[in-house]
DNA sequence: CAGTATCCGACATGATACTG
DNA sequence: CAGTATCATGTCGGATACTG
């Protein structure tokens, strides 16, 4: 793998910053939901099981300014509200949907290892 | 990019569960660290800026707990706690280490971003 | 439909002090 | 050195009600 980017404190300060960002309970959610077509408003809350309003209010206009997602109102009655990721928000999406199959294929080891550790510790 | 798994909310709400872990505020910095070696409890602590030990104490505990680290006693005066990268630590650092490559390239776009949504918005 | 406003409790985290 | 224990605080996020 390429590693051009040595893990200075410095760096590493920065990328836990977007890590933060991503690293939050939703937008990966609505990243990978917006991964394949622009979505409304309410498309979103019902794809992603348990997310409140605010919430999805919150991280959209988060990912809004961070430029990963673009918000585009139709004035209209009722009105409408789409969300497309930029190409930046696609960009972003590979990383992530890697780190996503990585969890994906060692849940279970994960989950072995969570239980192990508990039954010996109390 | 292979795509082995659908985003099915099934499969993303394991993934995001996963993502909490390493997206909190120091697991990343804990992998990074150890990505290169074993590192005692105190080398840690030096080389992550700003963590408590209280905070480094409960990380390292978790991503034990998760098979993610191991954790060696050396029973000694004064005593001696090595941690190191399980094989599937080192597996995990790799996709974590893509998206740090990601975060890099792009923080200075999304701090632009940010900045443009602050001053148009009030 | 797509929000905003308010309240409130749960949890995460830092600071501090103490220990084998 | 490598923790543990306790306390204080601040933020996150859910529930609810209201609005253009």
């Amino acid at each position: 793998m390429t590693d051009p980017v040595p893990h200075r404190t410095e760096n590493c300060l920065k990328i836990s910053q977007v890590l933060s960002r991503i690293g939050d309970k939703w937008s990966v959610l609505i990243i990978m939901s917006l991964r394949s077509r622009t979505m409304r408003f309410s498309e979103l809350k019902r794809g992603i099981d348990g997310i409140s309003q605010r919430m999805l209010t919150l991280t959209l206009r988060n990912l809004e300014r961070d430029g990963l997602v673009t918000r585009t109102v139709t004035p209209s009655i009722p009105p409408r509200v789409d969300y497309e990721l930029t190409p930046m928000g696609h960009s972003l999406a590979e990383p992530v949907e890697a780190l996503g199959t990585w969890a994906f294929q060692h849940i279970d080891r994960i989950a072995g290892a969570q239980a192990r550790y508990d039954s010996e510790e109390l």
